[in-house]
DNA sequence: TGTACATCAGTGAACGCGCGTTCACTGATGTAC
DNA sequence: TGTACATCAGTGAACGCGCGTTCACTGATGTAC
């Protein structure tokens, strides 16, 4: 009952999906495409003939992961503005349940970031994605100031910035000594400061 | 007049220096051997004369490029902690003082974070460091306050990973995108309100 | 419904390049007399 | 001071493995009558 378009794209998918597993064990040049095959279950005729090199691969995989993860945050935006708790509650909530394995996401999206430092064609497609994040974001946060009264002192994108890079500087601290800081502890400690700091009653 | 052992080491130097650069141009995997020696102008037999293998290199050059960063470190130190200014002036400035080049520092250090994530022994090596690392930045930060007649709510520690989270986050963004977020933007914005919250006169 | 044919997703053997590593050597530097 | 010898840092050719990529093929799936 399978018609050949609905089986290619299902090898393309098992094909992805062993790519994220062993990028995140080896990265994106310890991992070989035998690897990659082996762990879908296919040989590596099967990956020629969906993906024209490795380089490729790399590329779709990174659409596919960050398209995932767009539409994961479009889908828990409307629950997050509207629910009780503050804003940071929300913001943090977002980043944390938007990427299901913390671990994973962390591993491929630094080894992406280290390769668009060094490639400006992987540099656009990375910052691209990363202001549609952003722009996510931020959207959540002028909502919810909104919704609660508040205006801030600064603009709600430079907050979200702020958020971002102590998010993900937290993260590889956590991710490299699990037992000396918990996931979240530097956010949850500093980041209620600032938004008392920087924001005030509207008007 | 230069002593078999001078010629040695200033080979390993040269070899250290040429493989910094190439990696940070194409990582520690996409770097060749060939590279790094063509770079040094040496031929390969003169990398194994000197190095068991890359792998070993790899080390080396870490444990060379840390020991040098601790050096600079404590030398900056005695200098900063007397000196007039903030607390904040003093440790960001040592953060971007100790590193000449953000850029290269930026990608080997997150190559290597990159390695420890997947291999234990690196990672013991990397929080051995970035542990001593903490410790110089946290010292500076308990004698200023102390001096200055301060007491923080939170452990000087824990202020501490924050700034090196908020630093090594922002770093990334500002690499990526140096028009839409320049060095140290968010750092100077927002430390100083946490920084506020989180200190009271002793006593 | 059954048969003959066409398509084409996936197979697996083969290719050849680049890389890490080895090793017999050479010639510059240092030492002994 | 000059000569003969020893050392050994660095050379460069060679090896062989693993990898990315190609391609002639096969057999399962879908189509026509």
């Amino acid at each position: 009952m399978e018609t050949p378009k609905r089986r290619r794209s299902n090898t393309r998918a098992r094909l992805l999906e062993g790519a994220l597993e062993v990028f995140a064990e080896r990265g994106f040049h310890g991992a070989s495409v035998e690897d990659i095959c082996e762990r879908a279950g296919f040989t590596r005729g099967a990956f020629y003939s969906n993906f024209a090199s490795k380089d490729e691969l790399v590329l779709a995989l990174f659409q596919a992961t960050t398209d995932r993860l767009l539409e994961q945050i479009e889908a828990l935006l409307p629950e997050l503005a509207n629910q009780p708790g503050t804003l940071l509650d929300a913001v943090l909530g977002l980043l944390d349940e938007a990427a299901p394995d913390q671990r994973q996401w962390h591993l491929i999206s630094t080894e992406f970031t280290l390769h668009a430092l060094r490639d400006p064609e992987a540099a656009q497609a990375l910052n691209t994605q990363r202001a549609m994040f952003r722009d996510s974001l931020t959207k959540l946060v002028e909502q919810i100031t909104e919704t609660s009264g508040l205006t801030l002192s600064v603009p709600a994108e430079q907050f979200v910035r702020l958020v971002i890079a102590v998010h993900e500087g937290a993260r590889s601290q956590s991710l490299l000594e699990p037992r000396k800081l918990p996931p979240g502890e530097l956010e949850h400690t500093f980041l209620p400061m600032v938004l008392e700091a920087v924001s005030r009653p509207s008007r």
